[in-house]
DNA sequence: TTTATTACTGAACATATTGTTCGATTACGA
DNA sequence: TCGTAATCGAACAATATGTTCAGTAATAAA
């Protein structure tokens, strides 16, 4: 990829996620990205056709690093011969999403949370879809797997408020709060 | 209040939620509401300072009416004589959300989700908060209440999109999936 | 019914934002 | 060195926002 490209991508990230710590998304302008990016306002259009799309490619710029290594452990079918555990799995993301914390903060604190959510649990979906048991209850499993995909992104937003927390601890509340019966092994 | 007044309220509030049912929040403009309610334009502006606002009103009216009922007799300390039991709470709050839903259901399919649920919330902390057994678990006691608003939330949220449940058992659902030791008493 | 008050109207206005276009300039990589 | 590709930035049309104000109409209360 063309270097300016790189460097030009990088200004714009680094101005909008500089302004969410300041100001709520909606009242943020692509002018002042713009100007605090320090560059012409035909180079933003060519690169984000809008605000939500900046904000989306940023979304994704972070998750598909948070997640990396646990969707390709998935994609590959596990072959890596370390049994796959998935509490392990959750403290790993916590432990990525602590390192990232200053950005995913002012994401969260605006109206902007609401879409960063969405992609949270669209990766997320992905990571429990394997892991509920579907014959053992009798409550719908859309709503077992919506359910434990809330309660950890809701945790995870409510421990990115209250950092005293290690990712462990963070770990275990989830796991104690969210009925370990429902879950291939129990963990309760 | 003024006969004017309610109606011009009336008639913001129906154009605001039937072009909440055709399109998302961010995309409707104030000319539009304006024009759907046949007003002038500094009518609007004298009954809202802004779209926010509008979206704000009409939250708090389909709480209060939602909740009126569980809030007045929280604070009257429940001299009713009817012994207070949550779950019976939860299956009428379920009832009423019930019969707000084509209003409810627009407001959820778009950015203002976020603000209907951020108030949603709000009411819910209320009715939850007494209901906490604050010494059995070393759990801290704000992320279990806030687990139990989320769950809720959450599952009225997912419950508005899966119409086929009654609230008898989207009440199951709940009671079920969020531990009920943590509940004073136990409903498992 | 009369009267004072209050709400509504709608045109006009200043201001701000968005997204596009295009010719000129600059940086890149091969 | 040279062709390609990215950037610049001014200018533009198109919208949306929120305010102002003088005129009109509805309301409640006496």
């Amino acid at each position: 990829m063309d270097r300016r490209q790189k460097k030009t991508r990088q200004a714009v990230y680094d101005a909008f996620t500089s302004l969410l710590e300041k100001k709520s998304y909606s009242n943020i302008t692509v002018q002042e990205i713009i100007d605090r990016a320090d560059i012409g306002r035909s180079t933003f259009y060519s690169h984000f056709e809008t605000k939500d799309e900046l904000l989306k490619a940023l979304c994704t710029e972070i998750f598909d690093h948070v997640f990396s290594e646990n969707l390709s452990r998935e994609r590959t079918h596990d072959f890596s011969g370390t049994e796959k555990n998935i509490e392990g799995e959750i403290t790993h993301i916590l432990y990525h999403l602590q390192d990232n914390r200053s950005y995913i903060r002012s994401i969260l604190s605006s109206e902007s949370g609401e879409i960063f959510m969405r992609y949270f649990k669209e990766y997320l979906e992905q990571i429990f879809d394997g892991e509920l048991d579907r014959s053992a209850s009798d409550i719908p499993k859309e709503y077992m797997l919506n359910h434990m995909v809330w309660d950890f992104a809701e945790t995870v937003r409510w421990w990115m408020n209250n950092v005293s927390y290690s990712p462990e601890e963070i770990s275990r509340f989830f796991f104690r709060t969210t009925l370990g019966s429902n879950l291939k092994k129990d963990f309760s």
